[in-house]
DNA sequence: CATCAGGCGAGAC
DNA sequence: GTCTCGCCTGAT
């Protein structure tokens, strides 16, 4: 067990802000219960690089169900808890309103560390799709195509597949995992991964503009996808993607252009600010037309 | 019924 | 180079 006090640190936020489909909440039931919420924690679970997690957060006291060694060596990195991001809201033009209060919304936002492997086809899948969705697939792959494993607590998880566990997966068996007509985007890339024709320890080498280009030569990745490939498996903060929701916020509230000049090298974190807050915004606006 | 969800690929021009 | 269209599937 290893507790931290952290600012600007949410695992909530970073579990809803959707860059990472393999964080979920444990205690869902308890949150929503808004009468217990005054000394409150959130219990999440996480699985990455072959391992399984378990976090509990209060406020801004976290703790992390791992040695002090598993810490250091992989969640300290995996969490970004060495970046100050209090002082990269601090760079926020006073002027803008709109970009202040999405970075103080999701305030507790962290630009993950992920796997490239995973992010590439986890970004596959997001193309046209829900994160609820989302999660589905990745969770169907994963029992479908992982490996099988449990925690010395005798908790069982499911690791990531190998290239080569989906490179051999038949189209009609990518399909049953609800993938739809990206079955064959993750079937071609997997084997463009087992062939060698795409080399990920290449790509973890290179700057932005030629991970870019690299990624571009699979199937199903386009410019927005490898760019949040870049952003949170290669850790290209420089790295903007551009979905809907960016889009129409960049049409709504930046009409003359997002000024990216000012915040050169922060624009992926920025881009996660307003993405969240967006996000945040249409499910206010869905949850107000139910009632 | 149509439209949309963190787009992409293929084809037309 | 830019534009358009079709695409699995579930939710609204």
């Amino acid at each position: 067990m290893v507790n931290i006090t952290k600012d600007y640190f949410s695992v909530r936020q970073i579990c809803e802000s959707g860059q990472c489909f393999r964080l979920e909440r444990l205690d869902e039931a308890a949150v929503d219960d808004k009468e217990s919420n005054e000394r409150h924690s959130e219990r999440y679970a996480l699985t990455a690089f072959g391992r399984y997690l378990e976090i509990e957060q209060k406020q801004n006291e976290i703790s992390f169900q791992c040695t002090p060694e598993e810490f250091e060596q992989v969640w300290e990195e995996y969490f970004d808890l060495k970046e100050d991001y209090g002082r990269i809201i601090g760079l926020i033009d006073s002027a803008d309103a709109y970009l202040l209060e999405a970075a103080s919304y999701g305030s507790g936002i962290r630009i993950l560390c992920q796997d490239l492997w995973e992010m590439i086809i986890s970004f596959i899948i997001s193309s046209q799709n829900n994160i609820k969705r989302i999660r589905k697939c990745i969770d169907l792959l994963c029992k479908k195509y992982g490996e099988e494993k449990q925690t010395e607590a005798g908790k069982h998880y499911y690791t990531f597949p190998t290239p080569k566990a989906l490179a051999a997966a038949s189209l009609e068996d990518l399909y049953a995992c609800n993938l739809g007509y990206r079955s064959k985007y993750v079937q071609k890339t997997a084997q463009s991964i087992v062939s060698g024709e795409v080399k990920l320890d290449v790509i973890r080498k290179m700057d932005y503009k030629a991970a870019m280009a690299e990624l571009c030569k699979l199937s199903g990745v386009g410019y927005k996808v490898a760019n949040c490939i870049c952003l949170f498996a290669l850790h290209k903060t420089e790295a903007f993607p551009v979905d809907t929701h960016i889009d129409k916020v960049l049409r709504e509230q930046y009409p003359q252009g997002f000024p990216f000049e000012k915040y050169r090298g922060y624009e992926g974190t920025l881009q996660q600010y307003i993405f969240y807050y967006d996000l945040g915004n249409c499910e206010t606006r869905e949850a107000r037309s139910q009632s």
